[in-house]
DNA sequence: TCTGGGGTCCTAGGACCC
DNA sequence: TCTGGGGTCCTAGGACCC
């Protein structure tokens, strides 16, 4: 949402929207769009419904574009800060091994979410600091971020809601004493709290938990005997300032999943055969990246839950490689065996999807004791890498397997087929990474 | 007509072992 | 009537996150 707005500075202070896949729902709305009452997740057809003559800016997914924008607004961070560990596309923590003055713990955590005062006053040099960082973003990337610090991922998080709502704290909201923690919590609603999701806060509630307060104040025995979960546990521990989630860089990936939805329905095998190709080597792709290998490679396939009228089915079946890889042409081939065995004819599938278990190391890699051939494997490095640096230089896709290709089906016709290729009509441009899509200037 | 995608961790229960 | 105890590993399902 913001990064659409980086392009679009006419859309400030009015409603925007973002779009997932295939134009489905609504899965990022600015403030304005929420003040609507526009809900997360309403599908989009439904907005149309219910705002018909709407002035409410929409857009597909643009993922090439927010990932390059975030990226630029990582890096200042990094270049601000003494750690930074990158928690989702849009939020990182930064640990501070300087922090004295706090009451609550030695060490500060600040959150830092793209995206008056109940808290009271303002703190010192985290402050400055925070406001200062807001400044250099917006004015390097044009992105506003919200800055939560304090003594705990859970309390910094909080903090930065509150940064996020409130003008007055300038961007930066500080939790630093006994006194700021209790109120902050008060004022937060437990379904807002990081770690208890939906299911948990009706549960909360009919014990009578409405805040954050309400639930930090209960005795510590008395949550691990009633929810009997670690994790809740600890979510509790660190809204009373005890620093229990780690502070780790992303690991490696323990599983890789490439699923999308049709934009159309499929009955046909070949055209089903299309799609997992795609998906088993966007797989390969991500475990090549990331430097890993994959044993296990899984399809599944299912038909439109939301079509009452159809049969339904959903199965999904995997396959055991006796050599980890991370080739393209290994992958696919492994998919399509499995797809093969999980199709049945007669439904209409709306949705199909690969997953890569059994990660591991690339190297050294434990090969076949029976049949492997080094020679071969090193050929087929050698292709991926360079299938990787083109695909890296030239746009993704601009070398697939033939199996790959969505037009090169017989009998199923151009038209059909690309009728079923994922759907995005409101996708906005990318000046930064594609040199026809730079904006002229007058 | 149209309803997203990609992850993690924990727990309970079953299979199996000695 | 009587039917062990203790452990590991795997899987499915549920909860959460963005």
């Amino acid at each position: 949402m913001s990064c659409e707005r980086v392009f679009r500075p006419d859309l400030k202070d009015k409603p925007v929207v973002v779009l997932s896949n295939n134009d489905g729902c609504v899965v990022a709305r600015s403030n304005e769009a929420k003040r609507l009452g526009i809900k997360a997740g309403t599908p989009y057809f439904q907005l149309e419904q219910q705002f018909p003559d709407h002035k409410i800016a929409v857009f597909s997914s643009n993922y090439e574009l927010y990932g390059e924008l975030t990226a630029r607004v990582v890096e200042i961070i990094r270049q601000e800060s003494p750690t930074c560990f990158r928690y989702s596309i849009d939020e990182c923590f930064v640990y501070f091994p300087t922090w004295k003055d706090s009451s609550l713990s030695k060490f500060p955590i600040i959150n830092c979410n793209r995206s008056s005062l109940p808290l009271g006053g303002v703190g010192g040099g985290f402050h400055s600091w925070g406001e200062n960082l807001h400044k250099k973003i917006k004015q390097y990337v044009g992105m506003p971020v919200s800055i939560g610090i304090a003594p705990t991922k859970t309390l910094a998080k909080t903090a930065s809601y509150f940064a996020k709502r409130y003008p007055g704290y300038r961007h930066c909201c500080l939790i630093d004493s006994e006194e700021k923690r209790r109120k902050a919590l008060k004022l937060f609603p437990i379904e807002e709290v990081w770690g208890i999701g939906r299911r948990l806060s009706v549960k909360m509630k009919t014990l009578g938990i409405q805040t954050a307060y309400d639930f930090a104040q209960h005795n510590g025995d008395w949550v691990r005997a009633t929810f009997r979960n670690i994790v809740i546990y600890r979510t509790w521990q660190e809204l009373n300032g005890i620093d229990c989630v780690p502070n780790e860089e992303m690991a490696k990936k323990k599983s890789i999943c490439t699923s999308r939805s049709f934009a159309g329905m499929i009955t046909d095998l070949p055209t089903l055969q299309t799609y997992v190709s795609n998906y088993a080597a966007r797989c390969a792709e991500k475990l090549r990246r990331q430097g890993t290998v994959c044993t296990i490679v899984s399809v599944f396939l299912h038909t439109n839950f939301f079509r009452e009228d159809l049969p339904q089915y959903w199965n999904s079946l995997e396959k055991r490689l006796a050599v980890g890889t991370s080739s393209t042409i290994d992958i696919v081939k492994a998919a399509n065996e499995v797809l093969r065995s999980l199709y049945v004819p007669g439904y209409h599938y709306k949705k199909a999807g690969v997953i890569v278990m059994g990660i591991g190391p690339d190297s050294p890699l434990q090969p076949d004791l029976f049949d492997f051939n080094a020679d071969q494997f090193q050929k087929m490095k050698q292709l991926d890498a360079v299938i990787d640096r083109i695909n890296k230089l030239n746009g993704s896709e601009t070398i697939v397997l033939g199996s790959q290709q969505y037009t090169r089906k017989e009998g199923a016709g151009k038209a059909e087929v690309f009728a079923n290729v994922i759907k995005h009509d409101f996708r906005s441009k990318n000046p930064t990474t594609r040199w026809s899509d730079i904006i002229p200037l007058k």
